[in-house]
RNA sequence: GGCGCCGUGGCCAAGUGGUAAGGCGGCAGACUGCAAAUCUGCUAUUCGUCGGUUCGAUUCCGACCGGCGCCUCCA
């Protein structure tokens, strides 16, 4: 089989990638901050991430998926105190409209998607352990902090050693007081408007609250074990994000927290960053009042390399929503009785095979899906035409089908209403046979009738020598 | 200021030290009762600019110009 390779960022290179026990791959994936619905950008690195375990599972292994739910921070409780709610009565419909988001981007059920509120008796273990070993000590405010300087890898992931801070900038200015101005906070002693939305918990340092980085250490070992395959994530949580995490997770293990760290690029709305402080976000709900597809957005995240910077434009949005209806114009084809019976050709099938080692050597190639797509719109060109030919080879049609399946099922971005058009088909296959017959009457008024009344309901024919192909417009 | 990324046809976007994938759009043709779809051909002698290395660079090095990001619990 094809080898893997995968884009470290712990060492800026592509290697070669397997799972540690050669069929299970353990991946982290950092999750939404629940107390917003997650925008473009967010879920641009949540699509790459779904491609990654579409494309393992393709590879043949077995994927087990964790994504983070981070409903406890201080945004979470700020909106909770505005709105005299706790958080979990904030978080809860976030966390509801994330999961619809979700789906409705055909992304890929994670095998689990803890809270980190569901996790605090581990998250203070964990902050005990480094406690132990010297690594974290208790502020006076109560707070727990990571001491940097206790552990001499701080900055491997980010190349902190090359960074120096900004001059001037503001470096010490917390609410907490510590150590070291780089010291981050593990376990965050309770304030009153910590208590006042249920966002405190009782530890042996206190009332308090966990620290951001501290709940996808703490998760991530206990779901997946001290050691990860593969930790992902949006570029920016490189720093600090990841490399507290490193710092927290391998200072109580001594192991090493995740063998490769894989980060996606930014999505950008006019030229800048897509952010809420920005204010220049988009929604999912947005697209999907502008009438934009699933399958569109997929084409759209997935014909850019997943570590270049993406720009969010109607044009480019429009331009995948007509690629995706050629793929699903090609679709319907493939899968028509009328195509199966009017036959294909050898080279259909040796080419429909041929396109499917092209999109898995791009595939595992760092994800190229960019050219997995040039692979597929390849194939569709070649496969049109060649059914054109009307070939009689039912098994090479059959044989294309599989090919043709075998490739969506990692892209997935077949329009909608190609995919679930069920109840509407025998409507419209019996009206097609009426019309068929008044044009061999060469009763064209007819004709024109039916496929205005076909219209009516969206559905629009392609007279495509000798057979009727339809779609919905 | 430190660290880093990017700049390929009208738009989006792969890619390689040896002479430019794919999608959208456009033009022409085939097919067709009409329409659409589909197919065929054409649409970058050129890869931000200027130098350098090389037999040869879009691909390596340097400078410059332009855009972006991280250094602030932001995917």
């Amino acid at each position: 089989m094809a080898d893997f390779r995968l884009y470290n960022t712990m060492t800026r290179r592509v290697e070669p990638f397997a799972p540690a026990d050669g069929k299970t791959v353990r991946m982290y994936t950092c999750g939404p901050t629940v107390y917003n619905p997650a925008h473009l950008g967010n879920f641009r690195t949540f699509l790459f991430e779904d491609l990654m375990r579409r494309v393992f599972a393709l590879r043949g292994w077995t994927v087990r998926q964790v994504m983070n739910l981070t409903d406890v921070d201080d945004k979470i409780i700020k909106r909770a105190q505005e709105q005299g709610k706790s958080i979990t009565e904030v978080t809860e419909p976030v966390v509801e409209i994330f999961h619809r988001d979700r789906e409705f981007l055909r992304i890929q059920r994670a095998e689990e998607y803890p809270k980190a509120t569901a996790f605090i008796p581990e998250m203070i273990a964990l902050v005990e352990t480094l406690v132990a070993r010297g690594v974290a000590y208790q502020a006076d405010d109560g707070s727990v902090y990571f001491a940097i300087g206790k552990f001499p890898a701080y900055g491997k992931l980010s190349r902190l050693d090359t960074r120096e801070v900004k001059s001037g900038a503001r470096v010490l200015q917390d609410d907490y007081s510590k150590e070291n101005a780089q010291d981050f906070a593990l376990w965050k002693s309770a304030k009153a408007e910590d208590e006042a939305t249920g966002a405190a918990w009782d530890s042996p340092w206190g009332r308090g609250r966990p620290g951001w980085h501290l709940e996808c250490s703490a998760m991530a070992m206990q779901l997946l074990g001290e050691t990860l395959d593969v930790h992902c994530g949006g570029i920016d949580l490189v720093f600090p994000h990841h490399e507290d995490e490193i710092a927290q997770s391998e200072a109580a293990t001594t192991k090493t927290f995740s063998r490769v760290w894989s980060h996606g690029a930014f999505l950008l709305t006019d030229g800048a960053k897509m952010a809420k402080r920005v204010g220049n976000v988009f929604t999912v709900a947005g697209l999907r009042e502008a009438g934009i597809s699933a399958a569109a957005v997929r084409h759209f995240v997935f014909n850019t390399h997943y570590r270049k910077e993406l720009n969010l434009s109607d044009q480019a949005l429009d331009a995948s929503t007509e690629a995706v209806r050629r793929v699903g114009d090609f679709a319907r084809r493939l899968r028509s009785p009328a195509t199966l019976e009017l036959g294909g050709t050898p080279g259909l099938a040796h080419g429909a095979e041929a396109a499917v080692l092209r999109v898995e050597e791009a595939l595992f190639d760092d994800l190229n899906a960019p050219e997995a797509l040039a692979a597929l719109f390849d194939f569709i060109r070649m496969a049109n035409a060649e059914l054109d030919r009307k070939g009689g080879d039912r098994e090479a049609v059959e044989r294309a089908r599989a090919a043709f399946d075998r490739i969506d099922r990692v892209l997935d971005i077949v329009p909608e209403e190609v995919r679930g058009d069920t109840e509407l088909v025998r409507w419209v296959e019996e009206r097609i046979a009426a019309r068929r017959e008044a044009r061999m009457r060469r009763d064209f008024a007819a004709s024109d009738r039916i496929r205005d009344e076909l219209a009516g309901r969206g559905v629009v024919l392609e007279d495509a020598g000798g057979e009727t192909r339809w779609r919905l417009s």
